[in-house]
DNA sequence: GCTCAACAGTTGACTCAATCAAGTATCGTA
DNA sequence: TACGATACTTGATTGAGTCAACTGTTGAGC
């Protein structure tokens, strides 16, 4: 009976966040799963939108570099990015979608879209509403493309 | 710039939650780090609020229940929880905290609590807000205890 | 041009998480 | 008492993640 939540507790937040946070997880495990894909082959083609280098790939997901090369060789193996030299540099992969895999991501993104607004029971009444708590909560986290069309 | 969200795309609720849901295990792993555990542990700390059965367990972790073997058998060499007999049914382990592992839960709730709203820069004006669209977001997954006090 | 430190990525060893299949012990019931 | 179902464990296997040590490449100083 939460008529008026004036009185929220933080705890009660906390609990709800972590809840949340769940089942957007669970979602993702069971559109991955759906593909035969692990969560995190899921979220690398979800991040994938833009080539990355290994290197700047391993930085947005805040883990080890040796990490990715295991990630990507599995991805790589199943055959949806593909590791291209950068010619200005001969140090540096970029990773790239292959077709194969730009076309699953567009999949999985819609997939991701409808069972997480199924899953969390999110008419398109509340959308706005959710953005707009979304947005307090993430502030100096939106990283734009940044990249020279040109070049 | 998201002056008016009443234009609030699906691929847009979609990204946040995202996002939010990726900001707030990373919390989490840094919570639980910062102790020296893996997310895993600091989540059954967290689900150990009442002692239920390994196979209780595995079902609210919807895993195979030799996952719960490993998990409490490290957790328990750690002194945080320990296996004890049900007499009503000798087959079933009940998991119960130890102190030390109810003083862990305690410090551990505190942090998540005070690193999650700092991670995500929630204001305790913002709870009443925040709550009200996560309260819409967890229709039916409210599990209160339904244990009878009595017994 | 040559040297050397810094950097990008990989490898190997290791731990944890997770699944599955098969096993042991116990329970309930016919 | 015998048997199927249940609770948990074990062993094998895969993926994810870390760390330390390695290979190649780059770039700056000399």
């Amino acid at each position: 009976m939460s008529d008026g939540h004036g009185d929220a507790r933080l705890e009660d937040v906390v609990d709800g966040l972590l809840e949340v946070a769940n089942r957007v997880h669970r979602v993702v495990c069971s559109v991955a799963a759906r593909h035969e894909l692990t969560p995190q082959q899921l979220e690398l083609l979800r991040m994938l939108a833009v080539p990355v280098s290994m290197r700047a790939f391993a930085e947005e997901l805040s883990c080890d570099p040796s990490n990715v090369t295991g990630l990507v060789d599995r991805a790589e193996r199943l055959g949806l990015v593909e590791r291209v030299p950068d010619p200005s540099d001969r140090r540096v992969r970029i990773l790239k979608l292959t077709t194969k895999g730009r076309n699953l991501r567009s999949t999985i993104n819609r997939e991701v879209a409808r069972s997480l607004t199924d899953a969390l029971g999110l008419s398109t009444d509340d959308h706005a509403k959710v953005m707009g708590v979304l947005a307090a909560m993430t502030p100096a986290t939106k990283h734009p493309p940044t990249v020279q069309p040109g070049s």
